[in-house]
DNA sequence: TAAATAAATTAGATAGCCCTAATTTAATTC
DNA sequence: GAATTAAATTAGGGCTATCTAATTTATTTA
């Protein structure tokens, strides 16, 4: 059996390897898991004896097939269980995360897949992160960033790129949430900021930071 | 901040008074929590220092205010899964306990008064224990065993004494759930067995021990 | 009450996961 | 390429929660 501990880490890894990050350092992880990297190398020799990682000095750790299913298998949970507290239990987007870090670390065979049922099969999870089904596929994942759209044309949010609680509670604010449709009304060369229209009424104006937090299609 | 163990503790302790154990000895809470008694003696010797129970040699563990808090809390949020992964996920009676052992542990200021909510405020838990309210407030409780009852009366099911799944399964094979009405036939003197008949139609003989594990009213 | 038994406690270890402070190894920069 | 800087690793601890093996203290029993 793998132990809590364990499971973070693979999550970190899985996590850092979604970003596209082509070599997975101890220091890498330690900044990730903000730990320090002496401790990191102790749990990749644990890790790596287990066979749940590989690790080579010049190419850095990847998960093997057992150690990417475990992972994947925390990040379903993960996601379903963000679902269940925002739509069952009212919570708001920029909460449930921490909850979650909690709660897909509960072990029972058929949890996820009674949960998924329950909540109805659901592709994406709050955020608009993909929900890995219980085979262990992905739903395709969005990378176009609304800072990527064109003036005069309008495209719709798929899902967000900062997880921050202060971006979550901005976009509440703003009234945005996932399927939201954004107009890009004009682009200022100056910081790169943005004019948008949010669904059909508000109009305000984004920073360069923010239209790349936010993924559309 | 309480660590996960030592909550197990203070629950146990609220456990094992509950069951009306006047004096709890780190042998009994050794027992109870299937662990060495030299490591329970450290662990009272914590929980006394943090003010979380009184330690007495004479009198054995007691739980403070704070400590009977804590433990009610957990027990709160235990009975309260229990609910949600009956009712909710489809869970069978005897394997709602081992998943709902790990979910009371997950911590979140609102998340046990969103949870009961969400279930509609539900008094008992699967087995019958009644659940505390957010003021701690626990509904009266069962305390008349099946053996206790006459000869030609009936009575209903309130909860179960022993929660362990071969028995609850036993229960399930029979159809006895919370609420069925009982009534008792006969008792035979030899071994304390009792022909029951369940609800209507099933007579069946029960024995003197399953007699004692189930409470009615 | 003395002897035997049981319970409580202490002493000393261990495993898991983390840390700081070297040290070694690799990568940069001058 | 030598010097500097950064990253990886090792060495040595610390803390929590557990254990086993004494030892001390109570409680029974003969």
């Amino acid at each position: 059996m793998h132990s809590l501990t364990e499971e973070n880490y693979l999550k970190a890894i899985y996590r850092l390897s979604q970003k596209g990050l082509d070599k997975i350092t101890p220091t890498a992880l330690a900044e990730e898991m903000s730990i320090n990297a002496a401790s990191v190398v102790d749990m990749i020799r644990k890790l790596s004896d287990k066979k749940l990682i590989n690790y080579d000095k010049q190419k850095g750790a990847k998960l093997t097939a057992q150690g990417n299913k475990i992972a994947l298998d925390i990040v379903r949970k993960h996601r379903l269980w963000e679902v269940f507290l925002l739509e069952k239990l009212g919570y708001s987007w920029d909460v449930v995360h921490e909850i979650a870090e909690q709660l897909e670390h509960i072990k029972h065979e058929e949890l996820a897949d009674r949960l998924d049922k329950f909540l109805g099969y659901p592709e994406y999870d709050p955020h608009g992160d993909p929900i890995p089904n219980a085979k262990g596929e992905i739903p395709s994942i969005a990378n176009t960033l609304l800072s990527e759209i064109e003036v005069g044309k309008t495209c719709q949010v798929t899902a967000v790129k900062d997880t921050s609680a202060v971006f979550l509670q901005y976009l509440e604010q703003l009234s945005i949430k996932i399927g939201t449709k954004i107009k890009v009304l004009e682009k200022i060369p100056f910081d790169a900021s943005m004019a948008v229209q949010i669904e059909k009424d508000v109009k305000t104006t984004v920073s360069k930071k923010f239209a790349e937090s936010l993924f559309v299609s």
